[in-house]
This record gives structure tokens, C-alpha cells and sequence, in this order.
DNA sequence: CCGCTGATAATCT
DNA sequence: GATTATCAGCGGA
């Protein structure tokens, strides 16, 4: 038996959204591979879970290996993987790097430069086709496909983004140099200054 | 490259 | 009424 995603939900989240990273999502054979992530879960105070159960979140409070959608800023949606040990705990997908249905994908985001398809996290969710239908979707289930890793990439971690509270929390990670994250990642301080 | 700002709706005070 | 796990378009450097 080789190593299956559902081995990971049980890890600590910080650790879920490190592994995560490498990691290929596909809706319906559209997507690619996972390049940055962000771990929330209810004892963090930017987390969606912190102020307990709610309509919106309830697929956040339920089983591992579920999808939590929700929509951003009344216009975007955006996905994260539930699991980790933590109580109420998922995995924000911020970047995909596109593989699969590149054209599919570029229809649907109006666009054609590769780079802009799925570097954030409603830009992915409308690349792939993601929506609040999907929300509680198990993720071993068509549509989706959540694949292993093939080899290990590199990883970097950094702080969270768009977050107002908790914000030093360095549980963001991402491929050093990709060319398709949300951000570029803030790489460590000059040496000598 | 950077910063500013409007769009738009669920949630919270 | 304010805030929010965002994005695109714009103008200036």
C-alpha cells in the first residue's frame, strides 16, 4: 500500500498544508498541482472555525477529506481541504500550477497567460469550477481527484495572506520560485544586510 | 514594479 | 453599519 492522501488528514494542519504542497487537484480532469497553502483551525483567531460552528462553516466541523467552500468578499470562492488533528480544521488552497484542461481553464477565467490561471485562491476555484455546490464535497469522489505527491518539492513557508488577525503565524507554505503562487513568497533576509 | 479602489454578499456588531 | 482567508483595472514611478 503506497501512501494515500487520506493519511495525511490526521496530521497536525500546519503539517496537512505543508503536504499538501506537491500534492495534484483535478475537477472533472481540470486542474494541476497544489504550489501554496494555508493551515486554519479553530483555536487561531483568523480562522473561519475560531468563532465556532456556523451555516457557513459547517462543512469546516465536519468529516476530513471534505471540501470547505465558501465565497470571499461576496464575489470569489475559495476552497480548503478539511483535516488535520486540530478540532475544525482545513487547508486553504491559495495556488494550483496548471496541468490539466489548460484550455477549459483558460475559457473559464477569460484568460491566456498560464501564470494568472490558478495563482490565487478564487482564481483557482474559477478555473477548476469550484463552487458553493461543491461545498462538503468528499474529495475522493467525482468530481474531484486529490492525487499523492510523485517526489517531494521544495518547500518555504511564510505568514498568511489577507488576514488581520494571527498574522505572524508562519502558515503559509509554498514552492520557492514557482511561478504561478498567489504571491511571491518573501524569501529569508539578505545575508550580511 | 507599486499602491489605491470598486465590486458585491455573508457575517458580525 | 463595518468587516471580510479577493480580484481586476487603473495611474504613477
Amino acid at each position: 500500500m503506497t501512501t494515500a492522501v487520506a493519511d495525511l488528514f490526521t496530521l497536525p494542519v500546519v503539517e496537512l498544508a505543508r503536504a499538501l504542497v506537491g500534492c495534484r487537484l483535478l475537477v472533472d480532469g481540470v486542474g494541476g498541482t497544489i504550489v501554496e497553502t494555508e493551515a486554519y483551525h479553530a483555536g487561531d483567531p483568523a480562522s473561519h472555525s475560531f468563532a465556532g460552528p456556523r451555516p457557513r462553516t459547517a462543512a469546516m466541523f465536519g468529516a476530513a477529506g471534505h471540501a470547505y467552500v465558501y465565497r470571499s468578499y461576496g464575489l470569489h470562492w475559495c476552497m480548503n481541504v478539511v483535516g488535520g488533528a486540530e478540532t475544525a480544521a482545513a487547508v486553504l488552497l491559495r495556488a494550483i500550477e496548471p496541468t490539466d484542461g489548460m484550455e477549459r481553464m483558460a475559457a473559464r477565467r477569460g484568460l491566456d497567460d498560464p501564470r494568472l490561471l490558478c495563482a490565487g485562491p478564487g482564481r483557482l476555484c474559477q478555473a477548476l469550477g469550484i463552487t458553493g455546490a461543491l461545498d462538503g464535497a468528499p474529495l475522493d469522489a467525482a468530481p474531484f481527484a486529490l492525487l499523492p505527491r510523485t517526489a517531494a518539492p521544495a518547500i518555504v513557508t511564510g505568514s498568511r495572506i489577507g488576514i488581520t488577525k494571527a498574522m505572524d503565524e508562519p502558515w503559509r507554505f509554498a514552492v520557492p520560485g514557482s511561478r504561478f503562487l498567489s504571491r511571491p513568497m518573501r524569501i529569508g533576509r539578505p545575508a550580511g544586510g
